[in-house]
DNA sequence: TATATTTATCGTAAGTTAACGATATATATT
DNA sequence: AATATATATCGTTAACTTACGATAAATATA
């Protein structure tokens, strides 16, 4: 096994801690799963499926957006939301990496 | 493309976002890392590592403990805390499946 | 031009998190 | 029995999060 020396401020876990906590709550994962499975994705269509106000899903978009898991183009007074494919492939990688990293047995 | 219904209360979900929310901070994080690379794990040798205050660490240890990624055995005067296989399984699979569904390219 | 629509942002309240030092508890050791 | 050690918990403070309604800004429609 190798040894590496572990810190709080590796950029790797602290992305990987960023990631995590842009999944960190239901309403930001059920979101990516909406955009998952639909071609038109702007915020009313996510409030209406949603039980949450439009600005809280606002405010939702935004915290996945900041972690580069989505994207957001303006399109006229409505803006579609996607998945970003770079965020989604870093946050497969490095969760994984992760996992790589979790399997062992202790003590 | 399969259409699924997707909730906020789907449990699935729900479990993956406190996976992802006990993952969601780079002290545990590194937390589970160092717990991946030593076979004695007990609170003080953290508390060594990272730049924290001892009743620091032990907040986060407890968080990850009720979010069932690690266990923690009373051995005498110390604690020692070990990655719960079961719970590492969990997040691998949980987090794995999410990235399986969010496969897709969008607009 | 006036009105409607969509979304971001503001303001706010309640709750949670993260950090610390101090202390209690439980077990070892002398 | 007295002392030392390890860790959990308490109390506290500051910062952040989550939710909401209200509103502003930008664009579309009548």
């Amino acid at each position: 096994m190798m040894i590496t020396s572990v810190s709080i401020n590796d950029s790797s876990i602290r992305r990987s801690a960023e990631i995590a906590k842009a999944l960190g709550h239901p309403a930001r994962i059920a979101i990516l799963k909406i955009l998952a499975e639909r071609t038109t994705c702007f915020c009313g269509d996510i409030t209406e499926i949603l039980p949450l106000a439009q600005s809280t899903v606002s405010q939702h978009l935004k915290a996945l957006k900041s972690a580069g898991l989505i994207t957001g183009e303006v399109e006229g007074v409505r803006t579609c939301y996607c998945l970003n494919p770079d965020g989604i492939k870093e946050l497969q990688s490095l969760l994984s990496e992760l996992s790589n990293e979790l399997v062992q047995t202790c003590c």
